[in-house]
RNA sequence: GCCGACGUAGCUCAGCAGGUAGAGCAACGCAUUCGUAAUGCGUGGGCCACCGGUUCAAUUCCGGUCGUCGGCUCCA
């Protein structure tokens, strides 16, 4: 006898015997059954048509659960894998799983497949889904299946067996077998909405020195509501991607003369120095000091800091008067010799120096992605010198500052993850392992939760990364911490201690932005270009109603600016409509309509880009309470209340 | 760097079985002097990414280079 408990409450008792998941679900409801993709044993997801032999809590998932999405995704890339194989007899199979928001498989074959290939097999696949094959599962002893597939001359497949222990699973529908953990749909009809997206390469197990495959990206969904939904989100996303907008809006670029090296256009240049502006502030206010140091140093210098070992491959180099030299792609070293210039105190630590600091690094060409990954970027570093004892408060000093940038300022959601040492890495396992530690105590008193990348810590040090989202759910780092015992070390710095003697300090490296490229690229995506006021490179555009209001617009220009706000005439022969709507395109948080009216009386018809017309406001207090929305860094328009209903 | 797709006016994009190019928007000029998301008419603007090949003839076909996009690897 096995006993279930089901989501409500009530216990169902069932004979153990060849019951299956299925068969309970029909005892629940028929129309369960008909809606139900796989069932949920004790937290573990299960076939439909699995016997079951343990009792325990059960559930049936239907189609509308993030645990269904998976389940249909991962046999859409069955069902395509089963498709490519009737077109391409040849093809090999390495991996097909589900992702966040789709599914891929990664096939060797021989001939390369296009775009309209991709239709060919979506149309096989919709033939499949007509067959309505029933998926069925089998179980086989690791070494029979290293034989089935060695024998079919899957080498991926008995690679991937190599690593898995106990029985493997496999699920067959029609005439196409694969490995695979499960569980899967009932059948293929009950794929109701899917489609082929993009074609990719992809290194096997991603690694560059292995085989490339052909990756065929898909997504699915229960219903096709929900798939259309879902393109039709990708396309607004890709309204806010901040390529186009930073085209648009006349902010940025990168030309062909220049890959990876933005330019910077005059609007792009307020919004940054804006944000440098403001970065200033918060550092100033939180006890660092700032410096500069130089874009180009001597070779020696790289070799001694390690960088010439570990990491020559990203650097550009140049000569001058016979010497050689190397363009920096880190500002550490230049810090470490401001701070090695003169005898520190430990009463003077911890020193805190700040730089925003043009960084050289040769990415590969194929990484390059607008702002988000360029190859020259300004950091907004900083390089905290401080005795062992400071290290815990002197991270969580640097974790609040990013929070309250990212939370409060910009209303980011971030993740953290932390990361350890690497394999081509400086220092002996102790040290980096006392650093780790430090990182992971800050992390837990902050009591923020964090994925931990074995091995991807800077070669010098572990780190802790802030990881923001653009438009389409791709993460990017960008702020980090990396704590230092190395390179403090190699430059031979020191202070004087309480006893008396020198000491090594500890040194942390740390960005809030991380990269004010890849930063405002961020922000461009997260607000859609629509800036707060405070940030947006024009803030009023003044818009007169005819040629006769143009001096008083000029006048009103003026007597702005003289409040530091951003404002922009616009002193074209159009008619309003016009100009409102060139104002709106381009996201000008406020418009400003002058006319008889307004000059007779000194008003202005106020208009927000989100909120619309807003009616008459006297002049001083629109100045007072636009000040007071960019001072206070407002997300918000200060004339909210205005709104007409 | 690797795999695939792509590169036509400032922008968004048409076009071409091979006969040296078009639209809308923008810009400029004229008329209009206008009240909350596009006034009308007119004008200028292109080494069709670059280099080479095939051809009587190449923006179109082929090869290479550079760049862009989507991924992989790598990273702020």
């Amino acid at each position: 006898m096995l006993i279930f408990r089901l989501p409500d409450g009530n216990k169902m008792e069932i004979e153990a015997s060849q019951t299956t998941a299925a068969d309970i679900a029909k005892a629940i409801s028929p129309r369960l059954l008909k809606a139900a993709i796989c069932a949920k044993v004790d937290g573990q997801l299960v076939d439909l048509d699995r016997v079951l032999v343990q009792g325990g809590d059960f559930e049936v998932i239907t189609s509308n659960s993030e645990e269904a999405l998976e389940v249909i995704r991962h046999s859409a890339s069955h069902i395509m894998a089963q498709a490519i194989k009737r077109l391409y007899p040849e093809a090999k199979f390495a991996i097909g799983p589900a992702t966040q928001d789709g599914f891929y498989y990664d096939i060797d074959l021989p001939e390369k497949l296009g775009e309209n290939d991709l239709k060919a097999i979506e149309a096989e696949m919709q033939k499949i889904v007509a067959e309505d094959l029933p998926f069925e599962r089998r179980e086989l002893p690791k070494k029979s299946a290293l034989a089935y597939f060695a024998s079919r001359g899957d080498q991926y497949k008995t690679e991937i067996i190599e690593d898995l222990e106990g029985n493997v699973s496999l699920y067959k529908q029609g005439e196409f077998e694969d490995l695979c953990r499960g569980p899967h749909l009932p059948s293929t009809g009950k794929l109701k909405a899917f489609k082929l997206l993009s074609l990719a390469g992809a290194y096997w197990r991603g690694d560059s020195k292995r085989p490339m495959l052909q990756r065929i990206y898909g997504t699915a969904f229960a219903d096709k509501e929900s798939l259309k939904k879902h393109l039709e989100l990708l396309e607004e996303a890709a309204k806010r991607d901040h390529r186009k907008l930073g085209k648009e809006l006349d902010l940025y670029s990168v030309r062909d003369e220049g890959p990876g090296f933005p330019f910077f256009h005059p609007k792009g240049m307020v919004l940054r120095n804006t944000l440098e502006d403001f970065w200033r502030k918060i550092h100033q206010k939180a006890g660092y000091m700032e410096i500069k140091t130089p874009i180009i140093l001597n070779e020696q210098l790289w070799r001694n800091s390690g960088h010439w070992d570990k990491y020559r491959e990203n650097m550009y180099f140049t000569v001058i008067d016979d010497t050689n030299y190397a363009v920096k792609p880190m500002n550490c070293p230049g810090a470490m010799l401001l701070f090695q210039r003169q005898l520190i105190s430990y009463r003077d630590l911890p020193l805190r120096y700040g730089e925003l600091g043009l960084v050289h690094r040769h990415e590969l060409s194929g990484t390059l992605h607008g702002l988000m990954r360029v190859r020259c970027f300004t950091q907004d570093d900083a390089h905290i010198f401080m005795t062992p004892e400071q290290i815990e408060s002197e991270i969580i000093g640097v974790i609040e500052l990013i929070d309250y940038v990212y939370s409060d300022v910009f209303g980011f959601e971030y993740h953290v993850e932390l990361s350890t040492k690497p394999e081509n890495s400086l220092g002996s396992a102790e040290i980096w392992e006392t650093a780790t530690n430090a990182l992971k105590g800050a992390l837990t008193r902050k009591g923020l939760s964090y994925k931990i990348n074995v091995g991807d810590g800077a070669f010098y040090g572990p780190k802790i990364d802030f990881h923001l989202k653009d438009c389409l759910g791709r993460t990017w780092q960008c702020g980090t911490i990396q704590l230092d015992f190395l390179i403090p070390e190699r430059f031979n710095l020191s202070y004087i201690a309480e006893d008396g003697q020198k000491h090594t300090p500890v040194v942390v490296h740390r960005v809030v932005f991380g990269s004010i490229e890849r930063f405002i690229a961020i922000l461009t995506e997260h607000f859609a270009g629509a800036f707060p006021t405070w940030l947006a490179p024009v803030q009023v555009q003044i818009i007169p109603v005819s040629e006769a209001h143009l001096e008083a617009a000029k006048k009103l220009k003026a007597e702005f600016e003289e409040n530091s706000i951003r404002a922009y005439v616009d002193n074209r022969n159009e008619k309003l409509g016009y100009k409102i709507r060139a104002a709106q395109l381009e996201k000008v948080p406020y418009m400003i309509v002058l006319g008889d009216k307004e000059v007779e009386n000194n008003t202005l018809a106020l208009r927000s880009r989100t909120l619309g017309d807003l009616g008459t406001v006297k002049v001083s207090d629109f100045i007072k309470d636009i000040v007071s929305e960019i001072t206070s860094l407002s997300r918000e328009s200060a004339f909210k209340a205005l709104k007409k209903n």
